[in-house]
This record gives C-alpha cells, sequence and structure tokens, in this order.
DNA sequence: AAGTGGTCTAGACCACTTT
DNA sequence: AAGTGGTCTAGACCACTTC
C-alpha cells in the first residue's frame, strides 16, 4: 500500500531481516526493492518448511494484506519464485510449493533418452548404502570438513533390462540419519522426492561437470562391457535453499544407444 | 486502451496474422491474450530484420501508442522476449535486439571450461570449407531435402595451444551464399556473430545430444590423442527464428583437461 | 530537462475450479 | 456464488542515461 521505501518492508515481522536476506542480491543494496524483499519472505517460508513440497501457499490477495502491499506487487515476487521453479501457478486453485514428484520435474534431472523410442522409467538396483567419513574432495564440494559423517550409496540403473548408469551419492550424513537401504530400495519414485519428504532436504538447483572417460574395474563390472569402453561421466552437486550443498553424485553413463540431451537459449 | 478480445488485436495491420502466429501456443486457441498477440507481433519485426541484432527498438510508450494499449501490455510482451534472450532492456536507455557479439552470450554456447583457471578464448584453425549436396541424416536434421546445397566446415579449437575440439558445422547452402574459407579465418569473434551479421541468420537457440565415444581416424590425429581416447561427442542442431534448423554442428571434445559445464533448474 | 526502463498502486474484468 | 490466478488499464513516481 504504501512503497515509502525509507521503511524497508511494511510486513508483520522480520521487517529488517527481510531487507538484510535481500543484500544477497549483487547490486549497491541500501534498498531492495519491495517485491523483492517479499519474495525474500516467502523464500523464507519454503526454506523453514513452514509451507512444504505439494502444499497449497496463501493466495495473492491474503499475502497482499498480509504484507499491506498491493497485489500486483506479490504477483511479482510470485512470478519470480515461479520462473525459478520453486513453486507452480495453477490458475482457479492457487499457488503451490514445488515438489519432484511431478512427472515434469523429474525429467528436468535425469536428462538421458533413448537415441530412438518414448522415454523408459528405469529400474533402479541400489547396491550399497554405507556411512564414511567424507574423503578430502568430497568435502569440499558438499562444503563440509574433511572427516565429516557422510553417506554413500552406490546404484545401477537399468533401462529396458539394459545396464545404463551407475551412480555414486554423497550426502551430508547430518542430513539424512536413518537413510537405509532398505528404505531406499522400496521407494518407488524419484529419489529427490523421498529426500523432500523423509528428510525434508529439498533439491532446487544443480550444476554438473561432463566429461568422457574410459571404463574400468568395477563400473565397466556393472555395466556389463569391456575395459576402456567411452562412457559420459557426470558430477552433479545439488544444491537446496541458500545455495546450500546437499548432494555430490557420480555417474557413468553408457551412451551407445542413449544420449544426454540439453537445451541451450 | 480497449482490452475488448472479440476484436483480436486493435493494432494498426496484420491483426487476424497476429492472432493465428499466436495459434502457436498450444492450447484450445480461439483468442490469445493481446500482450501475445504484441509478442508475437514485435517477434514478426525481429523476424524480418526490421529490427537488426544489436538495435534499440521502439520505447514502451512508443509501441503502447502505435498498437493503442496500455504500457504495462507492451511491458508484459517484452518481459517475455527478454526472458527468451530474443532483447535486451538497458534502464534508461532502452531495449536492443540480442546479439552475439556480448561476451556473456557467447558463454551460452560454448560450454568447455577448464577444470582449474580462468576461461580462455580459443584459438581457431579453419580447415576446410567446402560446397556439398546434403547427404540424408544432414538433411533431415536441417529439415532439407537429401541432395540439397550445403555448406560444409572443419575446424581445429585450441585452447592455450592445446588442441581440444574438432567440429563439422553444416549450414544449408541458400542462407550462406558466398561463405568463403577466407572470410572465415580472418572474422574474429564468435562464429554466430559473423552469421548474424554478413547474412542475416541469427540462432537464438539450440539442442544438443552428447555422448561417449573413442576417438579414431583424422579426429584423433587433429586432436593429437590416441585412437580409442574417449571423447566428449556433442550434436547440436542450432534454431533460428520459427523453430527453422540453420546449422547443424558436430564436435569432439576432449575433456581431459576440459567440462562441458552445465546447470540444472 | 527529457526520455527510457523499473516499481507500485487500485481497481476492473476474465478464465478456471470448487462448493 | 465465491475464490483463485490471469489480463488489462491509467496514472504515479523512481533510477538511470543522455542532452
Amino acid at each position: 500500500m504504501n512503497p515509502d521505501l525509507t521503511d524497508p518492508v511494511p510486513a508483520p515481522a522480520g521487517k529488517s531481516e527481510a531487507s538484510a536476506a535481500n543484500a544477497v542480491s549483487a547490486l549497491p543494496p541500501v534498498y531492495a526493492p519491495l517485491y523483492q524483499q517479499i519474495k525474500a519472505l516467502l523464500m523464507q517460508s519454503l526454506q523453514s518448511g513452514k509451507w512444504k513440497p505439494g502444499e497449497l501457499i496463501p493466495s495473492e490477495t491474503e499475502l497482499a494484506a498480509r504484507f499491506k502491499v498491493s497485489q500486483g506487487t506479490v504477483r511479482k515476487a510470485i512470478d519470480e519464485l515461479a520462473a525459478e521453479n520453486l513453486v507452480v501457478r495453477r490458475q482457479g486453485k492457487g499457488t503451490f510449493v514445488a515438489t519432484h514428484e511431478e512427472e515434469k520435474v523429474q525429467f528436468r534431472f535425469l536428462r538421458l533418452s533413448p537415441d530412438a523410442g518414448n522415454r523408459l522409467q528405469p529400474e533402479n538396483r541400489i547396491l550399497e548404502v554405507r556411512r564414511l567419513r567424507a574423503p578430502a574432495e568430497v568435502a569440499r564440494l558438499l562444503a563440509l570438513k574433511a572427516g565429516d559423517a557422510v553417506i554413500f550409496i552406490r546404484r545401477l540403473q537399468c533401462f529396458a533390462g539394459a545396464p545404463t548408469i551407475v551412480e555414486e551419492i554423497w550426502l551430508p550424513g547430518n542430513l539424512f540419519k536413518g537413510l537405509t537401504l532398505e528404505r531406499l530400495a522400496e521407494y518407488k519414485g524419484p529419489m529427490y522426492a523421498l529426500f523432500e519428504q523423509e528428510f525434508g532436504t529439498r533439491m532446487i538447483r544443480a550444476s554438473e561437470k561432463l566429461r568422457a572417460v574410459a571404463a574400468e574395474g568395477r563400473i565397466s563390472e556393472l555395466l556389463q562391457v569391456d575395459a576402456a569402453t567411452p562412457l559420459l561421466h557426470v558430477e552433479r552437486v545439488s544444491l537446496t535453499y541458500g545455495e546450500q550443498p546437499v548432494e555430490l553424485r557420480r555417474g557413468w553413463y553408457l551412451t551407445r544407444d542413449y544420449h544426454y540431451h540439453n537445451e541451450l537459449s
């Protein structure tokens, strides 16, 4: 209602935190636009778990009243959250916290497609789940200290019965207490859905490094290919709110009949 | 000014074409929102070359007057064009047609980064430019007929003096008449900048398929590696306005000291 | 000072979903 | 009918750039 920016954000509580949180936004700060402050407040509710994946968040009019701003301002804040895939708008129904349950979301993070034919659901085989101390490199990528507790998972994915992907996954131990091989093996659906539902950790973004490597040792055995077969190696670091790394995943992809698909724009 | 949607678009000319062009947007069409119709009109001006890469387009107020709608509606249309990287907004200056000259743009399409150290400008060596008849597979990917004229380019890119990428590029002959090895070799800057400046063909989007392959024959010679060295193979189809393919590029990347970087969100 | 994009408001109406 | 997000308007003021 009042765009007076000498008063950072005319919201019920946590006003100064709001503009502080916005200091993330790089520029010569002072005061961020109202809609960015509101976006930061909404993001806090997402991050804190106050609004959980799949849940309905308050309506635009409700939020506008709560923050004492116009609906258009709330709308712009939510627009950006939707553009970042943190929430999903549904006309007539409301705005929902995004979740890894949705099919569309799954294929944003599973980039392997068959050269011919339709996409198949992979069959997962969990080979190993262990608790370890983080090696130096793993610790660095997960922003932990070397020796901190981590969970190590090795799994094999098959498409149409053919072994295609071996993955080694490293998780911060403190975030995933109680994760067992049994729990992983019995869970149907994407692993990230399990993480957000059972452990309250939602992956929202990831950064990957791809290279070509030669198959060797256990990897070639699991994929049932000769040593030295070219494999696509993918190292992924997944992040949750606040750029916090929550998963390191190293995958070896057999790309004889499949390819990694990427859109540039 | 008048949101009466029984009259598809209250714009000076080409009204019906606008809503026809919008039929692209999938849904149970009938009438697209005003801002989408305006977006389509603006896109026509981009596609036709009326507004060229790097040029200033008319201001929001000017366009609002021209189309007889409010500034907010034009604004939303331009917002979407900016989100698709077709135009670039500059506060205080105006809105410009996007160009491949800008540094930021270049790294959207050159994904190879060094494992350590800073990004280097590649040194290009054009090995070969020929006019050929399109093989069946090339024709299919470029939406041509087999046997149509195409231009074939082979080049080698070196980083820090080390041969790193071999690329074979196929272009529709009718769009790139007069493209010679000399012209390519002497041009400084990204190839896509040459294409848009000299041939009026602007690449706006691309689709890539990645896989791991073994080096062989001429490729291994050019990269100075043993046969069977794992290489990252990248097949890219580049599109211009209207989803029209304008380039097929097949690259072999030596990823010993470099990786292909990708952000998932 | 004038022009551009960027933010914000207040209110209207539309399209869709649920009750 | 009521509530939600989606579109559109008209006007105000701000931040930045240029003249």
